[in-house]
DNA sequence: ATGAAAGCGCTAACAA
DNA sequence: TTGTTAGCGCTTTCAT
């Protein structure tokens, strides 16, 4: 009775509310939980705590709940099993209202995770109508990255993608062919490297295309940390960069700018995807009917000295 | 009745394990936490969740915890105000019986809170026995980073501390001044400045230690991004890093390696620091009798490239 | 408009 | 050793 909305005299509403005040009272949320069945508790899944772009989407996921009234629960979910093992307890237990699961494969998580649970991916669209989901737009981020080194003038661009079995990795790849096409460029496969996210990958791939010879002004790697590493395996190879050769990431991960050269990279803004996705599975959970889409956040170019005109 | 320890036959045992799988029966979390007055519930606050050192120690207390059979709730909590709503909610509400707090400041925070929760501080000490703490031996990090310049030596180093407000700056400073103590060094007053951990913060340390001409040919750092910051100043400022002046920081954050030239730095196992925060919170809500002390993580020197022998 | 009582799903104490 | 019951602190429904 203690809820707003109720049918009772302002004078009798106004002492209950002083003796609340009087008395420091203050409602028990597990029998408040108990009785109404709701926990107002999101719980949120992600690989890891610590990668940048997870933080951050765990940071503006959390704000946006904590507005809402709802608070959140995190965990680490490194390999399948943990994930399995964790979703289990969670949904059991029923201390959850909502799933919010980072993660840049939507299987096998997408077919561990039962219907009637509200639940919304970030990083990765499983293409179902049961399950939401918040991404980059993958696509036009490799897109800008390359037209942007197109547009400096560059037509071999190597490109250093992430593990081809992510989506994000496969739209990103497809930005990057659809503007080498549209602007009249072909195509080199042989100047497409897969990696695995890490700075060591950017190093390993640029080691491979120095030892084959094959030419290249330009790298578009799929992530800051490759494009980093790569940065490192020009230099040790005797290249200049920018001069001898450009090159972008994807991100704008802390420090970018401290980097040397300064990273041009593209800004994926994980924060507002983490408050996008919160406050859709929110809907999800507090409007069960309303049908969920999959939403994609602008990537944004962000011009630093790692790229250059090619003269 | 479900739990563990029983009297009943082990057939009895028997049936109602098999009844418990064949159902798929698992008991509601909160119903239980309702009839037993314990919600396996800890909160996590951080002044962030995105800063490295923080996600690194909230990712060790979670798993720790989740080890333990315990959940944690991770929430941001930049500002007093924002620390002091949340503690009331926290703890009015009774669905948490433990509080990991994140903290570079014991004050306010400590005085927010009541002396019953079980609380302990990571990042600052608040030498008061209601309270456990973990934190870097940050004394012997600024001894063993100072050490190590003298050690290639160097005897004029310049220092940029923390924010003196904050213990950990303090004692780095203490350290830094053993260290040249020790070693008969005389401290130059006018070698030591306050950052504010950002790299901005070390940039311009560097650019007034260079406008006002103090000699200086190594460069210790309270934190990373702060030797991160210096090391770019002092480029803009024609040195040469190590050649001319060397410099080292402190945390070993993601990429150290990757900057130019990879950073010489002392390591602070954050990680390590959050398993054993979760493990002391675990501990002292399991035996309130346990008398609590500040415990200290051990730094460890991590040599790379930024710093190098004078000669 | 207000007060009384039932019940949320468990656990723990008690009887049998 | 087992089955039964009271009660955790709230919300909600039903009488008043």
């Amino acid at each position: 009775m203690i809820n707003g909305h109720e049918r009772v005299s302002d004078d009798t509403r106004l002492r209950v509310e002083n003796a609340i005040a009087e008395l420091g009272y203050q409602p028990n949320a597990i029998a408040r939980s108990m009785a109404q069945g709701r926990t107002f508790t999101l719980a949120c899944l992600s690989p890891n705590l610590t990668d940048f772009t997870f933080a951050s989407i765990i940071e503006g996921a959390e704000s946006e709940a904590r507005q809402k009234g709802y608070f959140l629960l995190t965990a680490s979910a490194p390999d399948e099993k943990s994930f399995a093992n964790l979703v289990n307890q969670l949904l059991a237990s029923q201390r959850t209202e909502g799933l919010l699961v980072i993660t840049p494969n939507v299987e096998p998580h997408q077919t561990l995770l039962p219907k009637y649970v509200s639940t919304v991916f970030v990083g990765a669209d499983p293409r179902l109508d049961r399950f939401a989901s918040v991404t980059l737009d993958d696509e036009k981020a490799g897109y800008i990255a390359t037209e942007h080194l197109i547009q400096l003038n560059h037509s071999q661009i190597a490109h250093i993608t992430g593990p081809m079995i992510e989506d994000s990795s496969q739209n990103r790849l497809n930005g990057y062919q659809a503007a080498l096409h549209k602007l009249g460029i072909p195509c080199d496969s042989s100047l497409i490297l897969e990696g695995d996210w890490s700075a060591t990958s950017g190093y390993q791939a640029i080691q491979h295309f120095l030892s084959t010879g094959v030419k290249f002004s330009a790298v578009f790697a799929q992530n800051d940390r490759m494009a980093v590493g790569a940065i490192r395996a020009l230099r040790d190879g005797g290249k200049l960069v920018p001069q001898d050769v450009s090159v972008i990431g994807v991100d704008d991960m802390p420090l970018a700018t401290y980097f040397d050269p300064p990273l041009t990279t593209i800004l994926q803004d994980t924060y507002r995807m983490g408050r996008v996705a919160a406050c859709t599975l929110i809907d999800a959970i507090e409007q069960p009917e309303v049908a969920c889409q999959p939403m994609h956040i602008e990537p944004r170019l962000i011009v630093r000295q790692s790229t250059s005109r090619l003269i």
